[in-house]
RNA sequence: GCCGAUGUAGCUCAGUUGGCCAGAGCAGCUGAUUUGUAAUCAGCGGGCCGGGGGUUCGAAUCCCUCCAUCGGCUCCA
């Protein structure tokens, strides 16, 4: 008999070399009909492996994450089974899950696959599911898995072992498809009702652009029907909030291929937002004891040596600017980080000055690879809302609480309500890729860990991803519909305040290094628009939304005292307009709903004798006639 | 930057064996209509068919090239 811990503490016994399966039926055999995989002493295995010795539990089903990555790593193995079958020569790479779905990277040789094919896999997939073929794990010998993949003409299985150890390999067979992997997979394929193949791309091999482009196969599958149809029908209500299609619609922001592309222009709109954004965090940070500044768009070659950003970037930027000077070179700032050094280093600095808080709205270009460009998510030119903490070590934590706190007003002012932190730490493996000394990274990543845990911020921690000047967090924010974007972000740097020389005087009278927060709550005024468009769907927070109301008279005879209703209402600091098309109110109603015009003002002979306007609220039809100051109430209350 | 797809009016899209003056709806303009909660009617204007080059008697349509956009990859100070 064996010990098997379950994840409550609970203890129970069964007989040697029992399954997680037959563990979960000796619970209920719902359970059991539903478990994908199990953690076996915090390893993830099948579901249908016999355990041997004593271990602890935890089963997973499609519910939680191993489940699900079970499920569409099983998947993409059925993905490859199909094509196998349906084409000659198909070679394969690797076919993992990933967050929506699974793919694998095939080399098609002369085949072509298009779009067209995409009916075709999935009936085959389906045909293969139904089979309830199981997946057969073996443990195989380094050398007989070459000589496998040898035989079956598969370079890329055959270096993919090259780097495993000889021990560790394991083959995953079902039905005819024998793949090499690491598992662990579904009991058998038949759990797999409904599959999808979203989409072809291509990939490097290895994710190295110097090796074969092979084709990456995207799909998404479900243990049920109703599941992919509520995934498509998610998909098609993300492409109904795409903010570059919003964008246009609402007239936020637009392009110009004689701009350039990846450069952003602001319309009255957009900006009207952007601004009411920029002053809400200007406000707020004012009252934590942010000042700020506002420097040059550009800064001199000599700046970006010292920062050491043009070293590593130059190659790769926005070129220099030359003037009719010879040898005079400017740079576009890709950050504003240097320009604030230069202000702290501008006159000799003491420590009572400390933590100087230095903020701007600053406005940067980097250029990005063509490629790279996406709508207001990812562009050329983009303004950060930045500012730059210098501080003592002693003050990190206490600054960063304050940061923390900063971000999360804002986000839950604008609707925000579900994030969670990234931490980002050192590799402890690879310490020679970081600077500064270790105990300023232990006082550094200490002081990120503890003032998470005093606000009881919910985060992960990631080994590895921190900066090579020092750790990091990162907000990740969910929207309305569960999508996952990373906004803000907080480092700590070591690095540019040595470059700069930067010193304040302690009260000990000798010179002391400061340390250094870049703090950015949005991240960039474009990439926070686009992600509030798509969470709101374009329905702007009220306070935020360029227009609160449209006034609409009945007959145009009336607008006079639209004007009248308009006036007063700019005295409650309610702004709008008036809809004095030529047009039928049919037609104004319409065109005001689809433009998200939160409240529209309906107006006649009755509301005229009543001093009073019929409130429609967008997408949510006639809510009844106010006198003006209970609208006024009545709008209070929305804020 | 790389792979693949796409590019026709402000927007959404028709338009292939290469051939009459390149079409529609919406939007725009003009006029009529004066409207009570999601599209009033009529008329008009609007396109170097992404740019350049080529093949051809003839190109939106075929070829080359550049640009942009989209989906990925790689990247993101």
């Amino acid at each position: 008999m064996i010990k098997i811990t379950f994840p409550d503490g609970n203890v129970k016994e069964y007989e040697k070399g029992t399954t997680a399966i037959e563990i979960a039926s000796s619970i209920s055999e719902g359970l059991a009909r539903n478990v994908i995989s199990a953690s076996i002493n915090e390893e993830l295995w099948d579901a249908t492996r016999p355990i041997y010795d004593d271990a602890s539990i935890k089963l997973h089903t499609w519910r939680d994450k191993e489940g699900k990555y079970a499920f569409w790593h099983s998947s993409a193995h059925l993905l490859a089974e199909a094509l196998e079958t349906l084409y000659d020569n198909v070679k394969f790479g690797i076919g993992p899950p990933i967050e929506n779905g699974f793919y694998y990277d095939i080399d098609t040789g002369d085949t072509v696959l298009t779009p067209d094919d995409f009916e075709k896999i999935e009936k085959k997939m389906i045909e293969l599911a139904q089979q309830k073929n199981t997946f057969a794990r073996q443990e195989i010998s380094k050398q007989d898995a070459i000589d496998y993949f040898t035989e079956k003409e598969d370079e890329y299985k055959i270096e993919l072992l090259q780097d495993l150890e000889d021990g560790t390999i394991t083959f995953y067979k079902q039905g005819n498809f024998t793949d090499l992997c690491r598992g662990p997979h579904i009991p058998h394929t038949g759990m797999v009702k409904a599959v999808k193949v979203m989409s072809l791309a291509g990939a490097y091999w290895r994710g190295d652009e110097t090796r074969k482009q092979m084709t990456r196969v995207y799909g998404v599958s479900f243990p049920k029907q109703k599941e992919l149809k509520e995934y498509l029908v998610l998909l098609e209500e993300a492409k109904k909030r795409d903010h570059r299609k919003l964008g246009a619609e609402l007239e936020l922001f637009m392009f110009s291929d004689k701009v350039g592309s990846g450069l952003p222009i602001w319309l009255p709109k957009g900006t009207q937002i952007r601004e009411r954004l920029q002053n809400y965090l200007r406000s707020e940070q004012e009252k934590q004891g942010y000042k700020m500044v506002v420097t040059p768009h550009i800064g001199g070659k000599d700046l970006y040596v010292t920062s050491g950003h043009y070293e590593k970037y130059g190659e790769d930027s926005f070129q220099p600017i030359h003037t009719p000077r010879e040898g005079e070179e400017f740079l576009l700032k890709p950050m504003n980080c240097p320009h604030h050094c230069e202000i702290f280093g501008h006159r000799p600095r003491s420590y009572k000055e400390l933590p100087l808080r230095i903020g701007e709205f600053g406005t940067v270009y980097r250029y990005e690879q063509s490629g790279e460009l996406h709508g207001l998510s990812r562009v050329r030119g983009f303004t950060q809302d930045d500012a730059h903490i210098f501080c003592t070590t002693e003050q990190l934590k206490d600054e960063f609480l304050s940061v923390l706190e900063l971000t999360t007003k804002v986000l839950e002012k604008m609707g925000f309500d579900d994030f969670t932190a990234q931490i980002s730490l050192r590799d402890p493996n690879n310490p020679e890729k970081y600077i500064g000394s270790d105990e300023n990274w232990d006082a550094a990543e200490a002081a990120i860990i503890e003032a998470t845990k005093d606000v009881e911020m919910e985060t992960v921690t990631e080994l590895g991803e921190a900066a090579f000047y020092g750790p990091k967090l990162d907000f990740m924010i969910k929207d309305a519909i569960g999508r996952k974007w990373q906004l803000g972000t907080i480092q700590v740097d070591y690095n540019l305040p040595d470059r700069f020389e930067l010193e304040y005087i302690g009260s000990d009278n000798k010179a002391h290094r400061p340390v250094m927060i870049h703090r950015a709550p949005f991240g960039s005024m474009e990439r926070f628009m686009s992600i509030l468009i798509e969470h709101t769907a374009g329905k702007f927070p009220l306070w935020l939304t360029p227009d609160q109301y449209v006034l609409i008279p009945v007959d145009n005879k009336f607008l006079p005292y639209c004007e009248e209703v308009k006036l007063e209402l700019a005295k409650h600091d309610i702004r709008g307009f008036v809809d004095d098309r030529n047009e039928t109110i049919g037609k104004k109603i319409r065109d005001n709903e689809l433009n998200k015009i939160p409240l529209l003002l309906i107006v006649g002979e009755k509301e005229i004798e009543a001093h009073a306007v019929s409130v429609r609220r967008q997408g949510e039809g006639d809510v009844g006639a106010k006198s003006i100051s209970e609208f006024v109430t009545f709008f209070n209350e929305l804020l």
